[in-house]
DNA sequence: ATTCCCAATTTTGCATTCAAAAATGTAAAA
DNA sequence: TTTTACATTTTTGAATGCAAAATTGGGAAT
């Protein structure tokens, strides 16, 4: 098993919640897991720590990382405005087909809205937001958005919506392919801050944080 | 030695040019140097490159990263939206206290322009640079910034300016620390991206990006 | 019963070792 | 002289071993 692919699964295992933030590493059980010896997952585990996945304790091993609301709070604005650079650049260089392709994720996203699935609604959700990222052709702020959006994925796509909300989500998404259509750079970034400000609140008002007693159980979509 | 310092110590070599660009990176030679045994030089070695400051290469070790133009226009254009971001927030969360240590580092930095000393006068403005990024009070904006600007740090802070741009980047910090005092995060964040696109321009103007027979030898200030 | 102390055990972090892959050098053939 | 085939050496990637640190458990003292 290539390094990478050890980083991967372990990441997945943590945004998966298999592991809760929090709790222990099992060296010793995610070795015989992945049929590995100690030092690629100890390797693995300090990549995952330099991406705030992975909290590492000198001499008393590592944990799941635990979000606190100032955590929260921090990573959303970065998100906000990573998204809100995507979005002016994806206006800038968006091709017809990369278009066409979130125009048809978009739609089926309001049929899931209106089918009342949470879940598929939010999947759609997400590959409307990382399509207009990928349009932006920058791989660096991808990867950044990728890293930032993994630590709070878990909150972002999981928390439920009040019908309110869930339709106010529903008409900005109609405005962010609208911007982007349109290729109003200025318009769709104003549009995709207020959207993660909304979420934002939404998530800290649902008390996601990741502190004691507060452990989210619910796997993402 | 902690795991985190000889990751900062490879990182150190790195940026400084001692191993310059693309070239490979001597695991035996580092382990003698930092006295240590390859294990921990490795699992440092894993990190960096998930930092995008090493490139691994199965079975043939690993190097210093090189940057193409295209890599480097993405750092810049991801390192605008970074700054622009934290100049906002910054107008929101600065202290008065920061705000004079701001104040008194961008007095600094101009007199080292009259001066003609370009060194000093680069150590100054990245000073100010960071500043601004510190009184963000973000974090994980920190962190990222952080990492996007090691990246481009030698280019960034050697590349030789004409009087004319060096005397427009000039003007454009004066714009930079009133609006700070203004409180302006809008016109802060336009000036940055104006800032910084204009250094991306004389960056790449310069050919700087590492690519063959393009190898950068000066040291950053 | 509770707290404290200390021995036994487990876990961590790193050095070393080992097998596999790549690089190098040499000699023969074209 | 250049190219190719092959044996040797070097380097890489991962498993193992070992010392140090932390955790655990049990008994003595309060």
């Amino acid at each position: 098993m290539l390094h990478e692919e050890v980083v991967g699964r372990i990441r997945a295992i943590l945004l998966d919640g298999e592991i809760p933030p929090g709790a222990r590493i099992p060296e010793r059980e995610l070795c015989e897991r992945l049929q590995i010896s100690r030092t690629p997952l100890r390797e693995a585990l300090k990549v995952l720590a330099a991406e705030g996945l992975v909290q590492l304790l000198p001499h008393r091993g590592s944990r799941a990382a635990k979000l606190t609301d100032k955590d929260m709070r921090d990573l959303f604005e970065v998100c906000q405005g990573l998204e809100a650079l995507a979005g002016e650049l994806a206006c800038e260089r968006i091709t017809d087909a990369e278009l066409d392709e979130i125009a048809a994720a978009h739609a089926d996203m309001v049929r899931h809205y209106r089918e009342g699935d949470l879940i598929q609604y939010y999947r759609g959700n997400r590959a409307i937001h990382e399509a207009i990222v990928t349009a932006a052709g920058n791989p660096v702020l991808a990867g950044l958005y990728a890293s930032v959006t993994a630590r709070i994925r878990r909150a972002r796509y999981v928390t439920p919506m009040t019908p309110q909300r869930w339709a106010l989500a529903v008409k900005e998404h109609e405005a962010i392919l609208n911007a982007l259509q349109r290729r109003d750079g200025t318009g769709l970034s104003h549009i995709l801050r207020a959207h993660l400000r909304h979420k934002r609140e939404e998530v800290l008002q649902a008390g996601f944080a990741e502190t004691e007693g507060n452990e989210p159980t619910l796997r993402i979509a």
